[in-house]
DNA sequence: TGTACATCAGTGAACGCGCGTTCACTGATGTAC
DNA sequence: TGTACATCAGTGAACGCGCGTTCACTGATGTAC
């Protein structure tokens, strides 16, 4: 399955001369300069200026490149959208398809993972908003919604197995389970799945326990604490129980 | 119990003159309009001239009141967790000790509530950091625990009414747990209680879950959703049945 | 009650800085014949 | 293969803006005698 969209190139026919390898090359660095920048004074100080300067570039001469500052950081949630989703996606495919548990726990420990190694780019999708700024839906979307793709194609998966877990124990129940999804199963996402509400509810509550497990740790929401990597083990297991029942029940 | 701590008057002898109450009067007004910046433009953007001038003020002026930028961001920090530890406090309070169940609600709902009401203040102190600025930890440790000292009290009530709920299906073993929690447990703030360490990782999760809850619902990590009240509820009780066991067992 | 002095609030000008964005321009690269 | 023209990358100057912070100052408020 191709995660990234097909690139749109608007002459596909004639190998790209000169020029065009060159804008490609410009582009990747123009990203990966504001990736740097990102990461030391975070987004809401992310100027042009200082990454054309950081190119050896003129400060005019960006605007051959990104149509202006917002867009820039679109490019760049959109970039790390899809490689967080590209991380996930490789650590769940490299688990056999049958071991459930260590499907759930593969794509949990690469998203700790990536967020621990890259906390400014998990900044910019997962925590406080960027102030007057708004990210354009159409682009955000699909790269957005990649790793809960993943997420409900595993949740169907353990539905067919019979492994799923009690709801009752998280005091989930079909009425407030449907009021919590509302119309949300009616989505494309889920044509090919057979999720009930309250399954959908179970798996909400496993993913929110597991993005706040990782988010508690990027942000030190909880102080400082001893072992990160011991509590998260804990936190992961918790969120595939409020999915995947233990093999003995 | 005292919320606040006592405000340190350097003279408290004589009867504050017409300066000093002018004085208490505009450091409240410069806390005021902060905050309203915050809201509309975060706290990267917050600005000491900004803030001058909705105050009428000339830009140098508001150096009477305050040290620096830094300074009116650590004020700002220190307020807000006062003012979340006290509504949380009093939504507690209000409901009867023996209702553990009612009380684990109580400290949740108060907690989203605030954050709803004040997002930006929420994601002051637990969004993503403020690029360049690092909060002094003398000044924010005692109101940055306020809530923790509460939920750790209420864990050590569940423990005394028996009513703690079974670790193993969090998947909580004592070695593991031990880990999490390391040296924690000698802090001060756990002397008057008798919780373990197997105990204290229950209510870690617990405290994750509910925090992740608020934090994906101020912050939409979870996309648009239908019923947020809905869902908060379903997680609310998850978090709870984290710690404490419902009353049939 | 009145006077002399110390303290403090707020002013206005200035320093040096960085920002996003526009515009007319020079030269190099690509394309059509 | 060579020439004429179109396209594009990057330059340099400029616009108007806001920022944090310092400093010498005026005038009002408070205090000691």
């Amino acid at each position: 399955m191709e995660l990234h969209p097909p690139a749109t190139d608007t002459d596909a026919t004639r190998p790209p001369g000169k020029r065009a390898r060159n804008r490609l090359a410009v582009e990747a660095e123009i990203l990966r300069v504001a990736r740097e920048h990102l990461a030391s004074d975070g987004a809401a100080a992310l100027s042009l200026r200082a990454v054309a300067r950081d190119l050896g570039m003129v400060s005019s001469g960006i605007y051959r490149y990104v149509e202006s500052r917002d867009e820039l950081l679109t490019r760049l949630i959109v970039d790390s959208y899809w490689s967080l989703a590209t991380a996930v996606r490789a650590a769940h495919d490299a688990i056999p398809a049958d071991d459930l548990d260590a499907r759930w726990d593969a794509i949990g420990r690469a998203l700790r993972a990536w967020a621990l190694a890259r906390p400014h780019d998990f900044a910019l999708i997962y925590g406080s908003p960027v102030p007057d700024y708004e990210a354009p839906a159409e682009r955000t979307e699909e790269p957005g919604t990649a790793v809960i793709v993943l997420l409900v194609a595993l949740l169907d998966d353990v539905r067919r197995a019979a492994r799923l877990a009690d709801p009752d124990r998280l005091g989930i129940v079909a009425p407030r389970a449907e009021a919590v999804v509302g119309t949300l199963l009616d989505a494309p996402m889920f044509a090919s799945t057979r999720l009930d509400a309250v399954t959908l509810t179970q798996g909400l509550a496993a993913w929110t326990l597991l993005l706040g497990a990782v988010t508690s740790e990027v942000f030190a929401q909880l102080g400082p604490l001893p072992d990160g990597n011991a509590l998260f083990e804990c936190l992961l297991a918790a969120s595939r129980r409020c999915v995947i029942a233990p093999v003995g029940d």
